[in-house]
DNA sequence: CGTAGACCCTGGAAGC
DNA sequence: TGCTTCCAGGGTCTAC
């Protein structure tokens, strides 16, 4: 599932499409676009510029015009040097495609989700301000200081570690996977409350952080099972995992088997032993 | 205000 | 083999 590490992956494939121009459009799941005439809004704007918010995708055309994508649990965005608006391709197309941006010079970036949880939408600039302010703190932000981090997990005393990182109004960009890696690269039980944490495992909970998504974005993410990036291929954090989806194997480092837990609806993993 | 839970979806795995 | 059930999960919304 696409978080930090995957979704900056995807926009940095995609920076080669800057400057370019929509020239066609296409859907056949509109439900998961928000914004009203979407299509007659995008066509013959040119891509200004492509970043990443938190796990949003945001695309500044011109003239005011910004789209933001977000790829949820499976949704892929994919360049096809093909323009695959062309009739005859459509309709062989892949069953989970569901949206079509056609370009003037690069072919195609297509919209691909299989759950159909992903979703689009066109907004202001202003609009931008908004999410941006009702995200917490970019772990690559220059203001991701260990005192920031401090501060910010502070403020939820009596809550675990799992949903604090995972927390988008206070941490953006951290999803169910590097939740679990992030703890168990700080060798602290994910379950253990906020005020329970000494100055050092703070310290070292933020090192963690940056660390194990550094990492992963060198790697272009981690693909369990729909993952990928805009040209198609997998990432390779998955060959790294040490704990996410591992319940019931043994801990790389001390044999321990590795115990599952559910924190707020999301499966959690941790080595008892190594994880104090 | 905070939070627990439902919901949106499909494919793959597990159970029978 | 083939059916049913469960599980994966980010974010949004509703109910308490």
């Amino acid at each position: 599932m696409p978080e930090l590490p995957e979704v900056q992956t995807v926009v940095n494939d995609l920076q080669i499409i800057t400057g370019d121009t929509i020239i066609g459009f296409w859907s056949d799941f509109k439900k998961a676009i928000k914004a009203t005439t979407f299509e007659k809004k995008i066509l013959g704007e040119k891509i200004k510029h492509i970043k990443r918010l938190g796990k949003n995708i945001i695309v500044e055309l011109e003239h005011r015009k910004v789209i933001v994508a977000h790829l949820k649990m499976t949704g892929k965005l994919i360049l096809n040097p093909n323009n695959t608006l062309a009739a005859k391709r459509l309709e062989d197309r892949s069953k989970h495609l569901h949206h079509i941006f056609c370009l003037k010079k690069h072919g195609s970036l297509e919209f691909h989700d299989i759950r159909k949880f992903a979703t689009l939408d066109l907004v202001t600039p202003e609009k931008i301000i908004e999410i941006t302010r009702s995200k917490g703190l970019d772990p690559f932000d220059k203001n991701f200081t260990l005192q920031n981090f401090t501060d910010i997990i502070s403020s939820k005393q009596d809550k675990n570690i799992k949903s604090v990182l995972m927390n988008q109004a206070l941490i953006s960009g951290i999803g169910n996977i590097y939740a679990s890696e992030i703890p168990y690269e700080a060798q602290i039980n994910p379950l253990r409350k906020i005020a329970d944490l000494s100055k050092d495992e703070v310290e070292c909970l933020y090192k963690s952080t940056l660390k194990i998504l550094t990492k992963a974005i060198k790697l272009r993410g981690t693909s369990i099972s729909d993952y990928r990036d805009a040209k198609g291929e997998k990432g390779g954090f998955q060959h790294h995992l040490k704990v996410y989806g591992k319940a019931g194997k043994k801990c790389a480092k001390c044999d321990t088997i590795i115990m599952k837990n559910i924190i707020e609806q999301r499966s959690t993993f941790h080595c008892p032993t190594c994880q104090l």
